[in-house]
DNA sequence: GCCGCCCTGCTACAAACGTAGTAACTTCTA
DNA sequence: TAGAAGTTACTACGTTTGTAGCAGGGCGGC
């Protein structure tokens, strides 16, 4: 599921605060965007419709919750970026990143640092998932 | 400069082929999409419109060539999938990298030695940037 | 019980995108 | 040099996105 510039914002939103509803939804975004409260409304809604949050009733105002993990978006968008850019080859995404992005000297670290992590996990049978 | 999709895939094309016409631009293309003619035109002056490829006269054909280069457009692309949902954090989206994505011993293991490479690099007084 | 406020459901509308057709013009080629 | 074949310029049209207004219905306070 392919989220929008729009929809990302809702979603952290919804993320932050779930269940949230339309306003606490405004609350959070209102001061980065400017948003009306009908703007974020839409956008929910849309979201809705997209399978990608779910809306509950208490009374007579709607409380949103994700049904897509922001780790789930986060994979999807990388997956992407990877395929629209990098011709899918994850790859030449992570060579272009080392090599091509400027990482802080604090980035790096923390990359090798990761590495290192997780290739020390790497022994647990996890599976392997495609 | 944000690229769709389609111009994500016109783009390659160019950047593979450049200077090239329209129909060198179908050719690498149409076999993944099966565009028409007229389409892969269209997102050409679009791209012109956008001012990311130029276009020369060779007689009655227009060569077109990229005035973006393929690293440019994926840095941007990059630092737009952080910004739009990693908060413009780098380092979350680093850390989601490798902890989130799967990626193959191969990817970790070259993403090592990148890293390595990159931290030898670092010694050259290039500036900090931001 | 009534009123005002908030919420929802619809509608709107311009810009961007995906995809392409048509007409007219240019340039080979026979 | 006239037609064939390719190229461009323009137009088109449905969908998605960004952004929001309006009208009507419900709920909480007085």
């Amino acid at each position: 599921m392919k989220l929008s510039d729009a929809e990302w914002t809702v979603m952290h939103a919804v993320w932050e605060r779930s269940p949230a509803s339309a306003r606490d939804v405004l609350e959070v975004t209102e001061p980065e965007t400017g948003w009306a409260y009908t703007t974020v409304k839409t956008i929910l809604d849309r979201l809705v419709d997209k399978g990608v949050l779910q809306v509950r009733k208490r009374a007579n105002t709607g409380l949103y919750e994700p049904l897509l993990s922001r780790q789930d978006a986060r994979r999807n968008a990388v997956r992407s970026l990877v395929d629209r850019a990098f011709d899918g080859a994850f790859g030449s995404f992570v060579q272009h990143l080392v090599s091509n992005e400027r990482l802080s000297k604090r980035d790096r670290a923390e990359l090798a640092r990761l590495v290192q992590e997780a290739e020390a996990d790497d022994s647990s049978p996890r599976g392997s998932r495609r």
